[in-house]
DNA sequence: ATATAATATGAACAGTCATTCATATGAACG
DNA sequence: CGTTCATATGAATGACTGTTCATATTATAT
């Protein structure tokens, strides 16, 4: 293998916190699943409760019901109770921007030619 | 279960394309590895051939260039060939935009408490 | 041509994860 | 209280995925 020391050296005098590598990763990863990017594209249009969720995109209660503590742990969703039933929106701001922005980097992808 | 018909049909009068929710959660998926990420930071500050990828994050050849594999078909890399070594760099400014973005919402969430 | 260096590829294995089924919680109402 | 409705939870399962090992490609140099 010829040498890399010099780059190497380079690159670890400011390589990102490890810590943060993995909350980024983890965070992607939330968006990662259709299910769950559904579920989010859904909330930005209005708060739902679970069945609605369910009933729209055609999907068993436990299912969505799971996919929304996932995305609860990862703060992307907040809920309040109102009787019976509970109430699901988005938690802040970001969350719109993240999709709104995958949106778009996927438009313009799209626009090239297809990816396998 | 109580009636949601008004707001489903309200919901499905402007649903999202289908092919656009899997082709962004796709997206996101690829940025949802610890490993990935690690390379797509590495290539944000320099253009690395695979060795040299490998040797920084203590990791496989084959591994990387596995890796490597996945970034290229989603297009978020792409390389050139000097002699026997390959580099590979970011292929464009959005995948610098999206990680940014992730970092800074991650800082943000870190910012409240730990999550599980 | 042979040897060597850099990278790529394929199969296999282990761990992760989304869904389903069954069951449990928690709230309202008679 | 007991029943019903909305949601949550736990276990089981099948599919997917990152890594490793072995091997194949591609290019250079002698």
């Amino acid at each position: 293998m010829h040498d890399h020391s010099a780059l190497l050296e380079k690159m670890r005098s400011h390589a990102p916190d490890e810590g943060k590598i993995l909350a980024l990763a983890g965070l992607f990863k939330v968006f990662g699943d259709p299910t769950r990017v559904r579920i989010l594209y859904a909330l930005s249009e209005s708060e739902m409760c679970v069945c609605a969720i369910g009933e729209y995109l055609g999907m068993d209660q436990s299912a969505v019901s799971h996919q929304l503590k996932v995305l609860k742990q990862n703060r992307l969703v907040k809920n309040r109770r109102e009787g019976k039933t509970i109430y699901y929106s988005l938690a802040d701001r970001h969350v719109q921007g993240i999709i709104t922005q995958g949106y778009e980097h996927v438009t313009e992808e799209t626009e090239d030619e297809a990816v396998k």
